[in-house]
DNA sequence: TGTTCAGCTTTGTCCTAGACAACGTGCATA
DNA sequence: TATGCACGTTGTCTAGGACAAAGCTGAACA
């Protein structure tokens, strides 16, 4: 009735390759099918089990086709390759100290962490904290659970440190709450919340007011709680993972459905964002552009 | 490539109905064949269609199947019976002081509904605000967002409100951290946190460690997690929209995975959970139950 | 030399239709 | 009152085919 075993042992289901990488199940079976990867055994039932090093392989393979990749060019290579590919791409020489934030993580040092973290933003302010430490750290980590180097439970363990400092961080911030007036979340499918929180703590110290909804807000419902909270603004951030199609096609859809004043702004580290601009849709490469954006809007409204 | 447009004005596609209902691709189209509902149009090239309000009616029919109506019971059946048999589960008398909750969040008075819960807090000190306040009114706004009377963008801003005050009272229970050492998280396709959150405070009460790993962590990862952080208990979250069959599959996988010393427990609103019982695996009903089981376990320790 | 457009290839999702295992239910037996 | 068996129910898996939208390629043009 309801899903299959989903895991024996060492083995997985289709359903749960879905969940593990992110790939539907169509995709897993067409991959299978042109590419002749991944080539998972079958049980008694001649239903797919695919094993956990393909697992792996495909969650490789979805980092680099989420960055641009073509199915046809990397569906077939070689785990080494895969990871040669992944290592590249990040290649800007990782500053050390926070190569060194990367290493308490894969220690699981949570104290270390959240010690560090906190004496980094002690040191340089909250701005410059979350431009300069928070920012690149999240896309090391994200680099090395791709790479294989940091486990999910690791990427997991550091997520929740650093979501634990951030929402400290905006609740601390506290004001008269000016405008603009921000609805902040991001759409069905997208779970990554550290790039919406980071964009919470800008606006705030900006003096915005903020509404987060949290993740995954059907499009219909962010006009509607811009309605009823007098939104002048909405906040949008999207992963690396996130599908490129589906971003631009609800963003357009929902630029449709917004009344015309209230501004679209989205962020985050996927890269289909900024390849080809949209109308109506302001996005904001840098979380350090933040409070020049505020600035902006608010010199639009005053001039209007 | 990647996604249809997903939503065109009013109108669903199959895949946006999937992620708006939880209902797999699958589970529609045979629904529509064996039941004869959903009745979706078709565009230009033959796809599914989906109507606004027939999401809603989706989401309703899938209410009463998670909490164990047969769909060919259900499937098929009017609007108005399917209200009412949504109301009548939670006909229990509600409290007026949690109603008078829920019509702030149908308000969507975000600083009303924070002042209110800060209040029963203060006045009813953490443990009981959890199981007297936050419990009943988390299924109370469930309930009514099953039935329509809270749109999801209100439902998010109450879970965002909750979360706030949730984050902010696990932070503040300090203490020297004694046994047992609990892994808190939820399994991959369940995202609610709250209750994770919940457990969180309440076993930071009892003066237990906890590392929080947030949603979705595979079994496997929990295993690796378990084993890194010397954790004697797993605490596993399950909400009432989250596949029965799933849920007991994987945990009895990951049962058999972890060290026979290593506790599992699991508490949620799941009705499944309480069905049957699961070797080797404990559920905590109440969030209340929550300091007798520490205490239990450290009675069992202290004997062993 | 740079740009634009048409045509080709790639790619993810959708379609249909059938099969089956696991579950719940109800009935007959011990 | 239990236990076991058969039956109907139900969600997921299989397969292969189709198609639109996006990327890529190269020719024609300014």
């Amino acid at each position: 009735m309801e899903p299959r075993p989903g895991a024996t042992g060492e083995s997985l289901s289709i359903s749960a390759v879905e969940r593990e990488t992110g790939l539907s199940k169509d995709t897993l079976r067409v991959w299978e099918k042109r590419y002749g990867f991944p080539t998972p055994g079958r049980d008694a039932n001649g239903e797919r089990l695919y094993s956990a090093e393909q697992v792996t392989k495909l969650r490789l393979i979805k980092g680099l086709v989420d960055r641009g990749a073509r199915p046809s060019k990397v569906v077939g290579l070689p785990m080494q390759a895969l990871q040669e590919r992944s290592e590249t791409r990040s290649a800007t020489a990782d500053p050390p100290e926070l190569v060194e934030l990367v290493e308490l993580v894969r220690a699981r040092n949570l104290t270390a962490l959240r010690d560090r973290l906190e004496r980094r933003r002690q040191a340089l302010g909250i701005a410059r904290f979350l431009s300069d430490t928070i920012a690149p750290l999240n896309i090391m980590v994200g680099n090395a659970w791709m790479r294989g180097e940091v486990a999910i439970f690791e990427e997991h363990l550091y997520t929740e440190v650093v979501q634990m400092l951030l929402r400290a961080m905006a609740a601390a911030i506290t004001g008269p709450g000016e405008p603009p007036r921000v609805i902040l979340t991001t759409l069905p499918g997208e779970q990554h919340l550290l790039g919406l929180l980071m964009a919470q703590c800008m606006l705030k110290l900006a003096g915005a007011t903020c509404f987060p909804l949290g993740p995954q807000t059907p499009a219909a419902e962010i006009v509607r709680a811009v309605d009823s909270q007098d939104a002048q603004v909405v906040g949008l951030s999207f992963s690396a993972a996130y599908p490129a199609h589906t971003a631009t096609d609800t963003l357009t859809a929902l630029r449709a459905m917004l009344p015309a004043p209230t501004e679209l702004w989205i962020g985050g580290s996927n890269p289909a964002l900024f390849r080809r601009r949209l109308g109506g849709v302001l996005s904001v490469r840098e979380i350090a552009a933040v409070p020049d954006v505020v600035a902006d809007w608010r010199a639009r409204q005053g001039g209007a």
